[in-house]
DNA sequence: ACTGAGATTTAGGGTAGACTAATTTAGTTG
DNA sequence: CAACTAAATTAGTCTACCCTAAATCTCAGT
């Protein structure tokens, strides 16, 4: 009994977070999800997504069956598309900034962990507004006097 | 011989961020950093602090002798800065956006290990912008249809 | 039904960064 | 200067993730 049931207040940790996106991801692209392809994806090895694997199973995210395959519960997969969904957002912003694919990519895969969803809506109504502001953006892009 | 002496490539963790800049805080408003501060700062036991102030040293981003202080070499100051100042313009912005101080602090907190030079760049852009434009930003305090 | 290949799991480690408890040092004060 | 106290250090653990190497399982093709 080393780890409690539920974890009591803490929220997903990074890790966790960055697997249950790839899962969807697969799921959403190939209509599933196999530890190979999770362990490709997320450059990882696949002993250790199997690690995972069962302890989202324990944490009752996914349904898993050893040798068999995965599925996301109703609980996983909500937290899933908030995660997906967050990581779009942040990509959408990012870019109207103007900024470069890799960097965007980068950033976005280290700050999204750390977003909170008061924050999240406020990116999206600035994205919003930047989106029918083309006269911004065009300010934001050179550095302008 | 456990860690190499260069980091190679990988700059700076997380942890160690946190602690430069609690440190240069401490140097700026105290003029010392004693490891007790630092650990009440951090919110981290004193015997943590120790050991993470020994590999700073022998990282050579500060100067420790036991028992007697720290300073800051000219490496750790330079990456202290370079740390806060990332930290203002990422809570400048935050506040512009209208979010809530606790929020603000929470986020900042988390996003600043990872953002790049130059979405940070284009985040200081932005907040320039946002700032000489009121009408805008009240668009984005409310959610407007 | 067998077998080989590919996928998965298990076993055994490693590292970063935190903790507590016990010890040692430094500085103050009688 | 001896003793006390606060601060710092050391020693020993712990957890979360990751790894490699060595089993083990599944299944397609014969």
């Amino acid at each position: 009994m080393a780890r409690p049931k539920l974890k009591s207040a803490v929220g997903p940790s990074a890790a966790v977070e960055d697997y249950l996106e790839r899962i969807l991801e697969l799921i959403n692209s190939k209509g599933y999800a196999r530890i190979i392809d999770i362990a490709f994806a997320l450059k990882i090895s696949q002993a250790s997504v199997t690690n995972m694997v069962q302890r989202l199973d324990a944490d009752g995210l996914l349904k898993y069956e050893k040798y068999r395959g995965l599925v996301l519960t109703p609980a996983g997969a909500r937290l899933a598309r908030k995660i997906a969904r967050r990581h779009r957002l942040m990509t959408d912003f990012l870019k109207l900034l103007g900024l470069d694919e890799q960097v965007i990519h980068h950033d976005v895969e280290g700050m999204e962990h750390h977003i909170s969803t008061s924050t999240l809506r406020a990116i999206e109504r600035l994205t919003a507004q930047l989106r029918r502001r083309p006269a911004l953006r065009a300010q934001l892009h050179a550095a302008s006097a």
